[in-house]
DNA sequence: CCAAGCCGTGAACCGTGGTTCACTTCTTGG
DNA sequence: CCAAGAAGTGAACCACGGTTCACGGCTTGG
């Protein structure tokens, strides 16, 4: 024998495989799937196509992997968000919370801003992640980008449960139905056709919705009748 | 001349072009957009690939008619529980209202529950019209019958806040935003991946959180604070 | 019955873009 | 410096499925 791979290969390998990766998004977040090419992906990135294929047996495991990166940036952001809402720290956070604040409308409204400002910013990408069709390998991931996010609401949720502060729900459920409130409400300003939005009053709309949507008065006699 | 359309023929001409129809939409109903192959829909029509041609442009545009005949029916559907609720006539409806009954909850839930119910029972087209990933072309489409949902949605919050009794705000946002969660909350259970799921509790879910962010109690000050 | 011409036919065509593969270039241990 | 073998190359390949088109059979007014 001979060839040995070694660190250093090794470690210019991993980085060719970023530089795809990397260039892969650019493009996504630039004009969404239909400009991820394999071929243009490749030129970004400054490599041949034929090396695409020695980082990933197809172009769905690129773009699935392109997709899990850019979602998972975008969820850890709201979790952030939505661990100290606008607190300093856990800390604070505790402190509040043992005095009987009510911290966790706080923190989701938090979590509802954080994601509302970043897909905005960057709408492209957002449009990406939550709306434009996608190969069907890719929208299983998609699906999971939307759990995630609906986890974040749920703990939150349940937390303020257990604190009293909001009224019993199955907060997996009020969770999920909030992160599709919140996408459907962005779908329409991150279309690609659609004129100037006012960002600040979409935030101040969707954090009365989910603020509302998670805390209830007293149930009407309708519910009652017909979910009986 | 010689040779004039008459109106046999261009019934026999209809008669073709809505069997082609029906045929795309029997293939989309059972296998999704997948299965909806121009042969594989002229097949099923009975007739030769080319005829499909001779009344649509192209693939897309047929897709776009059947998407758009599938969705109408929902939509109508949705639209006329939202009318009456479980009431019997518009005349019980406004004899309630001018009682000051609070008819547009009732609406409202008769609403969610139909439009729950039914996507429920054809999981595969529901899925098709709601999620599945298509033609961006007939992407255009979808956004026109959320927006329909959405429309009425609208309209019967419109009514609650004009007798008084749902609170001010902004229905063509909290409708959208309502469309969006209960879009989400019904994919997970749409999803041909999907396990057995409980209708009634999922309904239930639905309504309370429908009519819970629909109405609110006083506004927490994180809605002043953040909002300002 | 004829001319005009549309409806229907389905095999062939073709553009797109993902995938392959024979070859070159580089790296490593001996 | 050499053999072994991996990484990189990019032109050629190919599958897929939408679209076309030359042709046969009906229908219609004269």
């Amino acid at each position: 024998m001979a060839y040995r791979p070694t660190e250093r290969t090794e470690a210019r390998r991993t980085q060719t495989r970023e530089r795809i990766v990397r260039a892969a998004l650019a493009l996504v977040a630039q004009g969404g799937y239909r400009e991820a090419q394999v071929a243009a992906v490749a030129a970004r990135a400054g490599v041949a196509t034929g090396t695409v294929y020695r980082h990933f047996p197809s172009k769905a495991d690129l773009l699935t992997e392109v997709f899990r990166v850019a979602s998972s940036h975008e969820v850890e952001a709201v979790e952030q968000a939505a661990r100290f809402g606008s607190a300093a720290s856990q800390h604070e956070v505790d402190a509040v919370a043992q005095a009987g604040g009510d911290f966790a409308r706080e923190r989701i409204a938090a979590a509802v801003e954080t994601f509302a400002r970043r897909a905005l910013q960057g709408r492209r990408l957002a449009w990406a992640l939550l709306a434009e069709p996608v190969d069907p390998a890719v929208e299983a991931e998609r699906l999971q980008f939307r759990r995630a996010y609906a986890d974040v609401f749920a703990r939150t949720i349940a937390d303020g449960i257990a604190s009293g502060e909001l009224p019993e729900q199955d907060p997996a459920f009020t969770a999920t139905a909030l992160v599709g409130a919140i996408g459907e409400a962005l779908v329409g300003p991150l279309s690609p056709t659609h004129a100037g939005t006012d960002v600040d009053a979409l935030v101040r709309n969707l954090i009365i919705f989910s603020l509302r949507s998670t805390t209830d008065q007293e149930l009407s006699p309708h519910v009652h009748r017909r979910a009986a």
